[in-house]
DNA sequence: TTAATAAAAGATATAAAACTCTTTTATTTA
DNA sequence: TAAATAAAAGAGTTTTATATCTTTTATTAA
């Protein structure tokens, strides 16, 4: 569904959001730890979400990644369109460029309903709703 | 969504289908060109289909794909997996390899719900309903 | 039974995604 | 202001996906 650039990015945001709740910032080696995922491959991402202001970072000691509370209201939806781009969410289910009711492919509105129904979930999920389930032991985001 | 392999297969599936219903086979140039996609690279695919049972084939002069009618009656989520896998029907959408009720990930019941939704989706879209659409030219395989 | 046809198979090439390593820059604190 | 810290940036490697080219095998029809 996403490219694992994508997954690393979605579970180091919601990792970050959990984090930094206090105000700490959070720094890459501890977020790789957390979310098992390869130190630096995980920092460029977020070097990337970072320019494109979907999280906030500081240089230094005491330094690291951390979010202003706007940011916290950014969906899935934004990481993933900022990462992936919105083939996801509008392209064609058979990869054709052009597709649409006008000139549908063969399974055009069987796809177009599942398009939706996602795009909704993940407009509807900011990332900020899911701390508490981390906060709480209820979620996880690493296998150990 | 699905791999480029995967798109080209679920088209040249559906293609064959629409083009083979009188009994006729249909070379790889004329699949290749009909949906749109890289000849020797659809001939892999559907090799690989065939053996799998998914298609039938034949060699020599008017060889070519064509249908058993068993064979129609195939679902594209057996494409699909054939081609993909199933992480796409049960794999966690932040790519954790273990991820369930027991342990789920963040997103995971909201991710359920759509994973559950696609599989029924394609499970109950089966190889034969398609070709009516292109016969009746309703829908289209190519952009041309 | 030979020539033509068309898929099967094998080997190779290219491009994109995933990942690593090294150097630089900003910030803090002693 | 010097040393330590941590992100930013740049360059490179590895792996996987996508695509191409060549040879072989099965089938048909003349």
């Amino acid at each position: 569904m996403f490219s694992k650039t994508c997954e690393y990015a979605i579970r180091a945001m919601i990792f970050v959001a959990h984090k930094s709740k206090n105000g700490n910032r959070v720094g890459i080696k501890e977020i790789a730890k957390g979310i098992d995922s390869p130190e630096h491959f995980i920092a460029k991402i977020l070097q990337d979400l970072g320019k494109k202001g979907f999280i906030q970072s500081m240089k230094g000691p005491n330094g690291g990644f951390y979010f202003e509370s706007e940011s916290l209201n950014h969906s899935i939806a934004d990481v993933v369109t900022a990462i992936d781009g919105d083939k996801l969410f509008y392209g064609c289910g058979l990869g054709l460029k052009e597709c649409s009711a006008a000139k549908p492919c063969p399974i055009h509105y069987e796809f177009k309903e599942i398009r939706d129904n996602i795009k909704n979930m993940l407009d509807n999920a900011k990332l900020a709703q899911f701390t508490d389930g981390l906060t709480n032991h209820l979620t996880f985001l690493t296998r150990k």
